[in-house]
DNA sequence: TTGTATGCGTTATCAG
DNA sequence: CTGATAACGCATACAA
């Protein structure tokens, strides 16, 4: 007969701690949640008891009862590997605070379904909180839904900011600022590279271009500013447009990192010197910016602070509506420089 | 009074279900999981009601009384967005087959609490089932965890494959398939840059270089071949010291597509053409390898594929110990070419 | 400061 | 084919 009785495959229950301390199921479990009243002696008996039987209280059983399961969701649609990554790191940092988990729920917004997978995603699980990325962000049938059910969640970069707690960004200021830096450049004739159109924040960082432009005295001109869609081929696509043109542009403002690269791509491929002869500008500081030649000058969105505000937004105590801005900054690098020939 | 006491906040139970239609508890929990023996009229009312209450199951209670959650979790450290977003892609995939969540677990091998860390994992959220990437996949005190915790796992790209079940490309061959490729160029001398060495795979693909050298008849040069860690920096760190080489390599082929993009960026600092002076040879087929420019020659890893398989291994009823290889692919693009001068 | 008894919403046993 | 009832493991009124 080698070991005792706690040797086998069962898990032990707050009922043998309770047994096993000599104390009384209530008290085990205050100390499990670290209540206040409980004698030092039984506190420490309680704490021998656990360790000795290597008790750990079942999530299944704690989440039926106590209506929570430190666990909450992040609904994204994000087709950047880059953005996904930097998203859900920066929620774990602050999720690793409260050992709180994160269920990864992609969606579509395209989807028919959307809604009703959400609302499974809440029955199934009974998350504690979902963090909501765009487009769904903006999809007023899916806040409905958690208003309706009760879920509280937290918006990332939303086109309003009142109607939830929300992180956020100034992209207008972000693209308004990229614009100027291209402007102090010299250059006359700059194109612009639209994101997605389901995105509020395309129309976003689209504005802010075109703000800084008029400020400057310019007239947009609508033949250099092209529909992307934040993927690689749609910025290529677009730098041959643009590269095409009767008066082509010096420099071309790409809304993302990835269509930036397309545009790098085309350039290349057409024996334009970068910067030399073409300056280029992308958006969001992806990992991405810096792994392209030359490195690319861009707007640093610091996506793991704003994963982890989300997350702090969720689980902080005081979980009150709130928004919080993040700074963006401008990253020059290689990518952009002065007018050298006409 | 304007409607019925169901629109309340609570949820509808299974019991309530059981008094609208008028049959048993245990009737409606078998039309629920769908069990065999129910009438077709018992069937349908015990459906109508359930619509009607708007009913969804009690996730915690379900896995209290049932000892699932319908969750599984993926514990991976691999630093490449690309990477995990393709392995969590290829996951959902699966997962979504069976309406099976999937939690996110980041890990840090470094970590020296990473065992208590996977425990704390199991005991937290009860999952059903979990998928390790390496090095996890390779540390035998986590191994050992899982079998004594009796929680199903399925490993990536383990270094042995009989331990439990597995999913994996045959790095060796991919390695020398495109040592082969280099070497029917015509090059003479190829730089290699290994992997990070708390990896397996590096070391399969570095045996894999080796052995296509030394098959063609070439003694390796260690001189040749450098140490990295599958980033960006220590990419362009090995080709910095590959290029200083008085006889340096006319192609560099690096043990992934990171790697190799710092690679490339080098190349273009120096003014090298690419690959008309140098070829350059990535693994792992990332969205970055058709970023960069000249876009990557390099091994496709479907890692997606990898994903959804060992979720499959996990999910499938019949839940043997299996292993299940995935077919790697060579993927000749613009990086590599013939050498033009010595 | 501590303990007892009840309930949370399912599933499973076993008799009808 | 169907149903009454006992678990499952924890938290919390309510007492003491």
């Amino acid at each position: 007969m080698p070991i005792a009785a706690e040797d086998t495959r069962l898990r032990a229950t707050i009922k043998d701690v309770s047994r096993e301390s000599g104390v009384s199921i209530k008290t085990v479990s205050r100390v499990l949640n670290n209540q206040p009243r409980v004698s030092d002696d039984a506190r420490s008996r309680v704490l021998a008891a656990i360790k000795q039987l290597n008790f750990r209280p079942s999530a299944a059983a704690r989440s039926l009862v106590g209506h929570r399961t430190f666990q909450i969701a992040l609904a994204c649609d994000n087709p950047s590997p880059f953005y996904v990554y930097e998203m859900q790191s920066g929620i774990h940092d602050r999720c690793r605070q409260d050992s709180v988990r994160m269920i990864a729920q992609p969606y579509d917004h395209r989807s028919a379904h959307l809604i009703e997978e959400i609302e499974s995603l809440i029955d199934t699980t009974g998350i504690d909180g979902l963090i909501l990325t765009p487009p769904a962000s903006d999809r007023h049938d899916v806040l409905e839904l958690l208003e309706r059910r009760g879920v509280p969640f937290v918006r990332v970069t939303p086109s309003d900011v009142v109607r939830s707690s929300a992180v956020f960004i100034d992209n207008h200021a972000a693209a308004d600022a990229m614009t100027r830096h291209l402007l102090a450049l010299g250059h006359e004739r700059i194109g612009f590279v639209i994101g997605h159109p389901s995105y509020a924040a395309s129309a976003s960082r689209h504005a802010g271009f075109v703000a800084a432009l008029t400020d400057a005295g310019r007239t947009p001109d609508p033949r250099l500013i092209r529909q992307g869609s934040y993927d690689f081929a749609s910025g290529a696509a677009a730098a041959e447009a643009l590269l095409a043109l009767a008066e082509p542009p010096t420099a071309i403002f790409a809304s993302n990192d990835e269509m930036a690269a397309g545009v790098l791509s085309v350039a290349h491929r057409r024996g334009l010197a970068v910067p030399g002869a073409l300056s280029v500008a992308g958006f969001g500081d992806d990992a991405l910016a810096s792994f392209v030649w030359p490195p690319l000058t861009t707007i640093r969105q610091p996506t793991r602070e704003l994963g982890f505000q989300a997350a702090d937004l969720l689980l902080a105590p005081s979980a009150e509506k709130a928004s919080r801005e993040v700074p963006f900054e401008l990253i020059r690098r290689e990518s952009t420089g002065g007018v050298l020939r006409r």
